[in-house]
DNA sequence: GCCGATTATTGTTTTAGATCAACACCACAT
DNA sequence: ATGTGGTGTTGATCTAAAACAATAATCGGC
C-alpha cells in the first residue's frame, strides 16, 4: 500500500484518449525509450497520468515529501530555487519527454520548485513503484542512472556558462540549445517560439532582462537569428555556433 | 568476463595492510553506509584499491571510455571541464569518503577531468559489477540513486552561487562548505587546511586569484577568520554564516 | 475594440570585479 | 647565502553588464 500524496493535487484522468507510454509519440525519447513492447506496459501500469495544468501551477514545491518523478507530456516546465535574500534561480527549462523531480532523490524531499511556463500535461511516477520495476528490468535501471548522470552534465554546463561566457555566448548557446532539443522532438530546429519569458530566460542565464534583450537585438542585427517576441528564427547556425564559443 | 580498461592506470595493490570496506573508517560516510555487514563483503569483493597516486595524476581525463566510479580513501581531487577556447572550469572539489566518475554514466564516456590535488589513494569500483550487485542489494541501489540526486542539487547550488551572489557570499559559502564536509569526517570545523589554491578556488567560484585573496583579507580583517595561505581558521562562524547570505 | 497590466526594448549612468602591474613570501636547488 | 619559480597579496585602472529610467509593444479581460 503506496502512499502517492503530492499526487492529490493533480486530479488523475485514467481514461484519457489512447494514452499510454506505448502509443506516445515522444515514446522514442522519454523512458519507454528503454524498454521491449512488453516491457513498456509494466512501466505503463505504474504511470499516473495527470490533468492538464495550467500556466504558472506548481507541480511540486521546494521541501514537499518526495514521492514522484514527473515526465512531460506537453508544455513546459521551470524549475527554480529560491535563495536565503528571497531571489529565484532557475535552474532548468524542461521540454516534453523530458523527466523532473530527480533533485528530490537524495533527501526525500524536493530542494527545487517545479511550475508550467504553459498548460502542460504529466506523466507521474510513483519512484518506489519505479524503484521496484528497476529490479525487474535493468534496462531500465541502466536509462535511469544515465538520465541522472546527464542533468549532472547539463548542470555542470551551466555552471562553465555561468562562469567563464560573456552574455553573447550564454544566449547564442542557449538558442542552440533549446534548437537542439527541438529537433530531437522532430520539431524544426530553425524556427520556433520560446516558451519562457526574457525575464526567466535572463534568470537562467545569469542575465538581466535589458542585456538579454539588447543581446537579441545585437545578433538579429549582425543577420544571425529575426526574433519577435518569443519568436525566434535562426537565419545562420553556422556563425552562431561561432558566436556561442567567441566573443 | 567484464573489461577495465582505464583501471589499468593505477597500479594495483590488492592486499593493502587491513584496507578493505568493512574496517574502513570512511564507511560511515562511503557507499558501505547503505549496507548491513554481510553485504558490505559483497561489495568489499567488486572494490580495486589502487597505488597511491601523486599529486597532479589524471584519475580520467574527458572521452575517455567509462568504467569505473571511484571512491576516495584519502586525498583530494578536483574535477574540471575544458571550454571550446582552451579554459578550466572546475565543477568539483572531492574529499575522503566522496564519489567521483558519476558524469560519465550518460554517455558512457567520462565528460569532467578529474586530478588529483595532492597524494591520493582511490577505490575503483567497477561500474557493470556494481549494477550487477545493486540488483542483488536494493538499498545499494536507493543509495546510489540518493547520491546522484545529491550531486545533481550540489551542482545546482553552485549555479545558484555564480549567478546570484557576490565575491563575498561566494567566499565565505565556500569556507562553510569546506568546514561543513570537514566535521562529517570527524575533522575540524574550525580549523583546516585548505587542499586547493587560491587560483583553483577562485576558478571553481568563478572568480580571480586576485578577488579571492582581496576578500580572505577582507573577512580576515572583519575578525571572521584567520588566514595564512592555505591554513583557515573560522573565528566566528555565525557572523561568516550572515556574510554568506547578505552583501 | 478599448483599457490597464505585463513584457520587451532602447538609452544613460554606475559599479563589482576583471585586468594590469608590482611586490612579498616561501620552498628548494645550487 | 643566493638565485629561481611558484603562489599569494595589494594597488591602480578599466570594462562588461547591472541598475536606473523611459518608452513601446503585446496580451488578457470586459
Amino acid at each position: 500500500m503506496k502512499s502517492s500524496t503530492s499526487y492529490s493535487r493533480h486530479k488523475e484522468c485514467p481514461n484519457q484518449a489512447g494514452v499510454n507510454c506505448g502509443d506516445c509519440r515522444l515514446s522514442g525519447i522519454c523512458l519507454p525509450v528503454a524498454l521491449q513492447q512488453d516491457d513498456i506496459i509494466k512501466l505503463d501500469e505504474i504511470v499516473k497520468r495527470s490533468r492538464v495544468l495550467q500556466k504558472n501551477e506548481y507541480i511540486y514545491r521546494s521541501m514537499d515529501s518526495f514521492t514522484s518523478v514527473f515526465a512531460i507530456r506537453s508544455g513546459y516546465v521551470k524549475t527554480y530555487q529560491v535563495t536565503e535574500s528571497g531571489e529565484e534561480q532557475i535552474t532548468g527549462f524542461y521540454f516534453p519527454g523530458e523527466i523532473i523531480g530527480l533533485d528530490g532523490i537524495g533527501k526525500n524531499h524536493y530542494v527545487n520548485n517545479a511550475k508550467t511556463l504553459d498548460s502542460t500535461a504529466l506523466c507521474e511516477i510513483p519512484f518506489s513503484r519505479f524503484q521496484e520495476l528497476t529490479m525487474e528490468l535493468p534496462q531500465l535501471q541502466t536509462h535511469f542512472f544515465q538520465l541522472m548522470s546527464q542533468e549532472i552534465t547539463a548542470d555542470q554546463e551551466l555552471i562553465t556558462l555561468l562562469s567563464k561566457k560573456t552574455a553573447e555566448q550564454r544566449i547564442s548557446t542557449f538558442l542552440l540549445t533549446i534548437s537542439a532539443r527541438n529537433s530531437r522532438r522532430q520539431l524544426s530546429a530553425k524556427s520556433f517560439s520560446l516558451p519562457m519569458s526574457r525575464t526567466d530566460m535572463g534568470n537562467f542565464l545569469g542575465l538581466t532582462v535589458e542585456t538579454v534583450s539588447r543581446i537579441m537585438s545585437k545578433i538579429a542585427k549582425a543577420g544571425l537569428i529575426k526574433h519577435h517576441n518569443k519568436d525566434i528564427e535562426i537565419l545562420d547556425i553556422e556563425q552562431l555556433k561561432i558566436t556561442a564559443n567567441i566573443n
